[in-house]
DNA sequence: CGGACTTTTGAAGTAATTCAAGGGGAGTGG
DNA sequence: CCACTCCCCTTGAATTACTTCAAAAGTCCG
């Protein structure tokens, strides 16, 4: 009774999507839940890569952090999205940290139990394979972005896939749906807070973008849009 | 006769690397081979995703250029490394080009003939997950560099790579096995050619390296590590 | 030996960081 | 309910690392 609305975020999810009831049913009694309140961890840098999520509901950050302390934001992972991924590819530590930045619901396997089902359903491998390559293709994108483009550009960019990827539409244009920092927002385009607050402002006169403390709302895509594709220039 | 060695660059490879005589046979039985010249192209960025390879003998790199003709070098592949991974993850195009930068042999198959190969030997799409996996990694690991450190440091880290993956012991030092330019360094430093000029002049002042036309030798990995760990800031 | 490509180096310019200070909002505790 | 405190954000000014522009010198190959 509990477990239909599971199956369903199963099979919404990227890495079961198009597997049998059989297969679904066989992950989901193997599955365990977990739920994290905001700030929370669910797997940190370094540590032995032993259980693999799929977002139920909410939202992580996952960082990786260097020698030095500084963060770099990886990615953020919304309902559907895998989380630890190393356990797929036989790394035995997580190579990033995983933060809750919103009540988050997830369904979790311990690697062992994780590749006995991928073993019998080999459609989860290559929905296993599906998630690495996208994401990796997503990597290649934002280093050359990193490479070739000056941070208004980029952070424009960055905008647009986070308005992508967790947008939601309100009166006022699209809402990023969970809050985001300036420092947040310089850890994805490689670039420092000052010069985020400094970017931002200018947007708002223009009317591109309306923010506030931890909040963004695009405004206008188009012209932002325009910015990532260097219309600046 | 001539598929003796074959099979043994196919058992070393990382992709079929642990599988069985029979799976390694029949992966042989499918490939056709492929030779190219100096600069020859093997697939093209935008093309359509109908191959994929490995590198026998030989060196491939591979760039992706932006819209304003910029280029950046995501990585060289050598002997045993897979060139077409958009083919494993279902993409339908290839996100770039690799070009040849030496005589290189290849064994390759098409989409439909590798995917049956794979079907048939778990194993062989578990080593694919590795791969993605280990791209994967490798590149978050560029996209913190490009973010957090400077040019130097990023160059010498870039060295670092080049010469773990393509390194020739010599008497003088590593040298980088393969014709390697400033415009090169630069295209997967994230800088330009004139500060990798500039970089090089003065690690050779302090031989760190020795280098010229196209050919770069690391004399002193120790330091140029230091560098890379961030000892001159 | 000519010509194309690669590298070097100087000088000027600039985008972005760093340093510094202050202001504003949200939540907490008295 | 008000005041206090903690974050987060903003903005100016100084600094700098790097790029861009420019020219010349090597180096390799045919």
């Amino acid at each position: 009774m509990v477990q239909q609305p599971d199956l369903g975020i199963l099979e919404r999810s990227e890495l079961y999507h198009g597997a049998s009831i059989a297969a679904l049913t066989e992950a989901h009694a193997s599955s365990f839940r977990k739920r994290l309140a905001v700030d929370e961890v669910l797997l940190r840098q370094g540590d032995a890569a032993g259980t693999i999520y799929i977002v139920v509901v909410g939202r992580l950050r996952v960082t990786q952090t260097t020698n030095e302390g500084q963060q770099v934001i990886m990615r953020y992972l919304g309902p559907g999205e895998l989380a630890g991924y190393a356990v797929l590819s036989g790394a035995d530590v997580h190579p990033g940290t995983a933060t809750a930045v919103d009540d988050t619901h997830l369904l979790g396997w311990t690697a062992a139990a994780f590749r006995e089902v991928m073993a019998r359903h080999p459609v989860i491998a290559m929905n296993a394979l599906n998630v690495l390559g996208v994401r990796y293709r997503d990597m290649q994108i934002r280093l050359r972005e990193l490479s070739t483009e000056k941070v208004e550009r980029r952070l424009a960019h960055t905008m647009l896939r986070l308005a992508a990827q967790a947008g939601r539409r309100t009166a006022h244009g699209i809402e990023i749906a969970f809050p985001l920092s300036r420092q947040d927002l310089a850890e994805m385009a490689g670039t420092t807070l000052h010069t985020v607050s400094r970017t931002l402002s200018g947007w708002e006169e223009q009317g591109i973008v309306d923010s506030g403390r931890r909040r963004v709302i695009v405004r206008n895509q188009q012209k932002l849009s325009e910015i990532a594709d260097g219309a600046h220039a």
